[in-house]
DNA sequence: TTAGTATGTGACGAATTTGTCACGTGAAAA
DNA sequence: TTTTCACGTGACAAATTCGTCACATACTAA
């Protein structure tokens, strides 16, 4: 269940959102100001925060700062309608949307749900990566065929990851050799590249003459998938 | 520079907005109906679509669907206040955030830029991870050390990784062994860890026998971060 | 078909990596 | 203090990697 933070002082709008995001399936950390929230910040783990920008002891832009300080939380501010000069200033804080008040409680659940998937995805996309019977993971460096580990050297692992990470794109040869051996602008070798892509192809194909994972586009290149 | 699709049929708007935003350093493309808004998606690339909900001949939504369809570009949806319902189905289609009219034009700049940064943010999050002085990318395997590159060997690389994903907490020597020596159960020798941890050091740290960024937890293991 | 060009392949020495050893060092327990 | 144990360090041989070569093969254009 994803747990929200809410930093408001108005009884009035805590207990409808309480009300309303339970009903919803969040679990709610209500605070009502700014000492208590940055107690809460180092005691509690949540998902998201909700920030009044005004508040009895101090501003919600403090208790964005702390939440920025301990980790990558998202935050949405809650302003009045005349803080308007504070709008630019929250979102250069690093706030992920603000919302006037008042507000519409629809309008504030769409926003924690877009924000909420946006988060989840970024995390998602960054770790493993298939291609027809190959898992590179990217997080262990670690490359399994078929459910056997495969030992790439330094330079055909940044190979293979270069062409991964242009998957269904044609690498041509000098842009490979630029990606990989780009060190003080020393290059090698044209014939080098041809040299790895067959040593890569010999780990990694299940055929090494038929090759399905590595395609070569004859005169511009080589491109995985696509 | 970046660009922006406008898609707006209100002359008064467009010819404000287009004012203001080249004021600050954006490329426009300006539509005034969903059918050239279609060609447009086709034939322009573009970094963020700001679009109306009421066109002449359709609706916003329908536009939001195409650029979905084409790739990830973020869309930020304007509407009249009385268009309460819909800002839900906006966000539903994949919206990134909406605009209620009228607008203050700083306001929609502040949400822009937000979007823009969390775009970039969002793509750099699953590459690159630096610690101290030190950036690992995971998109391309390198490893930079103020400002020049390290080779790593492929174990070295593995242990680095393995110590940065779990950044912040102790991983003992078992566990680093198990995480990267684990090839068909055949362990190595415990010190070769003591040894690789050494090497990874001697590459990485600016005073290796000082080390900041591979912290040794003495009785317990290594620990990065924290 | 033939010439010309692009890509594939086996082999090779130099360089690096890998795992281990023996020993050095420094912190904690007796 | 002394002993003990965990970790650090330099060196070493075997294995592997790296870049290159010479040659083989396959596709393309004339």
């Amino acid at each position: 269940m994803k747990k929200i933070m809410l930093v408001e002082d108005d009884k009035t709008i805590v207990l409808g959102l309480e009300y309303f995001l339970k009903q919803e399936g969040y679990d709610i950390i209500v605070c009502y100001d700014v000492k208590s929230a940055l107690k809460t910040i180092e005691t509690e783990k949540f998902d998201i925060a909700i920030l009044d920008i005004s508040l009895p002891d101090g501003n919600g832009y403090d208790v964005c700062s702390a939440i920025r300080r301990k980790g990558d939380v998202p935050v949405i501010f809650l302003t009045a309608c005349d803080e308007e000069v504070n709008v630019v200033m929250g979102f250069d804080m690093g706030a992920d949307d603000y919302v006037t008040k008042p507000f519409r409680v629809r309008e504030l659940l769409s926003r924690i749900k877009t924000i909420l998937n946006r988060a989840g995805k970024g995390e998602k996309h960054k770790k493993e990566v298939f291609i027809h019977n190959l898992s590179i993971n990217t997080a262990t460096g670690k490359v399994i065929k078929n459910n056997d580990e495969i030992l790439l050297t330094a330079l055909e692992y940044r190979l293979l990851l270069t062409l991964v990470n242009n998957e269904g794109n044609i690498l041509t040869r000098n842009q490979l050799l630029e990606g990989i051996w780009d060190i003080d602008g020393n290059f090698v070798n044209d014939n080098t590249l041809t040299v790895y892509i067959k040593r890569l192809r010999d780990k990694i194909e299940d055929d090494p003459q038929n090759p399905k994972i590595i395609n070569t586009v004859r005169g511009l290149g080589y491109r995985i998938g696509g």
